[in-house]
DNA sequence: GTAGATGCAAAACCTTTGCATTTTG
DNA sequence: CAAAATGCAAAGGTTTTGCATCTAC
């Protein structure tokens, strides 16, 4: 759905190496629409017998995240998952129908940051906000109840 | 800290027994500054030889989650994490240095969920929010980082 | 050629479940 | 006394690790 080469990308100006196994995860993540599982990329290399390993795929997970190029976020239920992200952004609104993911800005959330950090006298460093409901698409399309992506 | 008999409370309302182990881990909550996990009392139940399972206090935190007398968060670290919760709260700062945490009102940040369902089309209809930060007792003391809780 | 990356299988975790036994109301 | 709750140990599920082998640079 778009191209995986801004993984590739970080991999390599962060001086990892562009191996097979790292294109190939870096493709599967690259045609889910909105966020996925580690078990959902192992179950999709399984099935196209792409060869790659589970740890393969959570080792590669991992440095996309510290790299920035993931967000790793909780679903309500509790399960992790990760949608793709720009470096500069961090929230997320979550399809909960279909599992898109919109990036969100931080205006407004910011001035309601700092409010917070007055009343309540702590230093604030980190924050993560995680919103879910229904995008514009499932709701036009409100008939029948899309497939489930978590 | 503070004391148990919300918990216990909680569950007489709901009709559910009063039993000792029951009354065992409300205590142990209750005696917790902050957030805490699963693993957290279960270490401390088999320190003090309590004799309680893994699976009761499993079993009774997540009758106290679905009766809103805790809630589940997730640390930045992934891990999960319950902290105690009036009913109508639902968000909180959380001490990373101490562990403690307080809650928030969600004034302002109602006007900012609005704004971003205008603004992306979404129709959204549950948050996720934590905050992380020094809490103001751990910022005066700001010689010897305290204790990690988490 | 060599550090880095991989695959496999085992290990480590955390949480849940089945069931015989105990306890509460 | 019956229904609900418990403890134990075993099962489930997910993520991590050790290590011999392979591969990108």
């Amino acid at each position: 759905m778009e191209n995986p080469s801004g993984f590739l990308d970080a991999l390599e100006r962060a001086g990892y190496r562009l191996t097979e196994p790292r294109r190939l995860v870096a493709g599967l993540i690259a045609e889910r629409a909105g966020h996925f599982t580690a078990a959902d990329l192992v179950a999709a290399a399984q099935r196209r017998r792409a060869g790659i390993g589970r740890a393969t795929i959570f080792r590669a997970l991992e440095l996309w995240l510290e790299l920035g190029a993931v967000e790793r976020i909780d679903l309500p239920s509790g399960q992790h998952a990760y949608v793709r992200c720009e470096p500069a952004h961090h929230h997320h609104v979550v399809c909960s129908e279909c599992g898109r993911a919109s990036e969100i800005d931080d205006v407004g959330l910011r001035a309601f940051v700092d409010a917070v950090a007055r009343r309540t006298g702590y230093a604030i460093d980190t924050h993560r906000l995680e919103l879910f409901g229904r995008c514009p698409a499932c709701r036009s399309g409100s008939q029948r109840p899309a497939r489930r992506t978590a």
